[in-house]
DNA sequence: AATGAATGAGCCTTCATTCAT
DNA sequence: CATGAATGAAGGCTCATTCAT
């Protein structure tokens, strides 16, 4: 009977296949007319199935969007802390996280969540949500704090800024905006992501100001 | 009959504080319910008329919103547009800006905009708005140009970075994300909203990094 | 001013005379067809109003119900206790009790108490209903405990017979069965409503044996 | 092939003992929820197989209850006749189908039948069986009928009364009642099954009043 | 034969919008 | 003008039934 396990765990990919064809259609719906215009109808009708078939993966609408919603802040979390732990200098963290947020920005990942988070409602809807959601910001929070503490022990960065405002001028520059996209259309900005990212990294460290010299 | 015209000025006077009314209570739902959660009978209830009152003075739900955007677009505008011309230096001039935008961050103009816009989903209903939104951004964006480049051709302000950079960076710090109230609750910032600014401007010009001198 | 309260009271008799309709034709479609098979939509389009309009009067189809059953029991509970006060002897509040019942038997009353209570699948859903339910049948439980304690005590009832076993047989008497109609068209009982509570009077009092004279 | 029938002959009987199982689970489950509380989901998983599987037996929900009622109403039809031929006198027959009824009060089917024929919403569906409830209740009543008029001729019963009274009153006694459970647990009845069924028959011969000696 | 994933009709409920009073 | 009762389209969800495997 080595056919049995086969079978089940041909029938499991299957269902796993779906459910991840599931996600990923409510992922681009939401993210493109966001939770209260999509309808589960419109999702079934993208993946191709009909809408009783997203029952048999999700119990509901809130379930479903919350299941995304808990993956994307997995992902985020799990993305970040590999792209900190691979640098040793402040200014090699600050910039690996950077890049990070901007290179992914495309990745829906990011996105999908500064879209789905900065919405009131769903802040209503969600609230158990925001205990992960909470976790995750603390994560990012404690993980800067002390790379900030940290470079400032090390000389690398001014003690006289207080650091809550370091972290909040640093929280501001990875946050993704919604009209990120149209300030990119607006004036052809010919740098190349890496140039963009080192240039905000001297920003954030050295200033705009002209040194003199 | 003269005094048809007096009577005519005075319901219209009736009518239009009514309509401000509307407007302002439609406006403190919004922000605290979100567009979707937000009913017709609500708003009516809380400034204590009829829902087909509203209709009187909007065709519908949409337009509603529409009208509050439109005007707290314009209040956004005319208010950032004399805080610049106060000032002659970029530094001032970006001060000012931010001064604006975090002294009037509690002020629900800009936090209503900031809920209003991050959200995909009015996005998508208000298509023809964007034209104002597009203008209003524009124009802010034109401004900041003119700073950085003004404060370039002065000295004060390092041309060997890129000017769209330094807008993003720009526009990153003042952009009200929502969960900066959240932030704030984390680590209990003693400074207050003058030093912040100021901490923050400096953080802009000069950079975290620790000088050598 | 004397014209508003006209007004009001107009308005609300109108509403008052709409929800005695909605009622009732809920009460008719719920007798016809049962809990489940009864739709929103079909009392509304029996009472000549959309879906909608039902849900101004009532919350929700179960508290509709809830209203109805409710309504039913207090009527079912006032008039009872008036036939019963009426008499002074036991025999004459049994019959009391026995003309009520039977002959309010097709007044819907006690005809949909029966068929709601007798479903499993209500007493589910309107456990909180219970309580009422329990109350109204405990009231007639020690009416009748009374009655049967008092004719002991009188002399006018065996006391040799178990009194929680009299009110079973009495109960079993004035409980309408749903195929009651079925068995009045089997039969052509060519006796009178006052008849047929007579003889059934003097089963109960009498039995059917023949008396040896 | 002599092993062909053999084999034929093995899968029918466990086709049939299947059958048989659903049956009695759908019961079970059946008088628990109700007929639109029970899901075919339910039933199966109870049963330990899975919905498809079902619908190999019967060919919907409503003809698999069909089949129930059908099962229910042959045992029933035949118990009785059983019981009723055992006896001679009126008294007998009567206080014969009374036991059988009281004694198998707990006993499902009584209890399954009441409770699908005093729920209204099953009449609607099930037409078509009425048929055959309608052959057996017409089996019970010739029956009680027979008795009567032969208790009558033999002297045993008063034939003042109307015999189709009588027939009314006999049936209420027989008639389980879904509160009957309610009316035991309220007042602790310390009679044994026995000496209820005699206590009832005994009103129903001589009626509950006091004899004059 | 057995399975259980998929279907889709149907129900309850909400709410923006209209309109008679 | 103001009202709020009425509407009806739309959406979430369930579950009996089917059918490919």
């Amino acid at each position: 009977m080595p056919s049995i396990p086969v079978h089940v765990s041909l029938k499991e990919k299957q269902r796993e296949e779906r459910e991840r064809l599931i996600v990923q259609t409510a992922e681009e719906v939401l993210l493109e007319k966001g939770f209260y215009e999509t309808s589960m109808e419109e999702i079934a009708a993208r993946v191709g199935i009909s809408k009783g078939t997203i029952y048999l993966h999700f119990k509901s609408k809130d379930e479903l969007v919350t299941a995304i919603i808990q993956q994307n802040l997995y992902v985020f979390r799990a993305d970040l802390d590999a792209a900190i732990t691979q640098h040793t200098t402040a200014r090699g963290k600050f910039e690996a996280i950077l890049t990070y947020l901007y290179q992914k920005f495309m990745c829906h990942n990011t996105q999908f969540l500064t879209s789905i988070y900065s919405g009131v409602e769903l802040q209503h809807k969600l609230k158990e949500q925001k205990n992960l959601f909470r976790e995750v910001m603390d994560f990012l929070l404690l993980h800067i704090k002390k790379i900030i503490e940290d470079g400032k022990a090390a000389g690398e960065i001014d003690p006289s800024i207080a650091t809550p405002v370091i972290m909040r001028a640093f929280f501001s520059l990875i946050t993704p905006r919604s009209y990120d996209v149209w300030l990119e259309q607006h004036d052809d900005l010919s740098l190349s992501s890496d140039e963009l990212i080192a240039q905000l990294g001297r920003i954030f460290f050295d200033g705009i100001a002209q040194k003199a010299d």
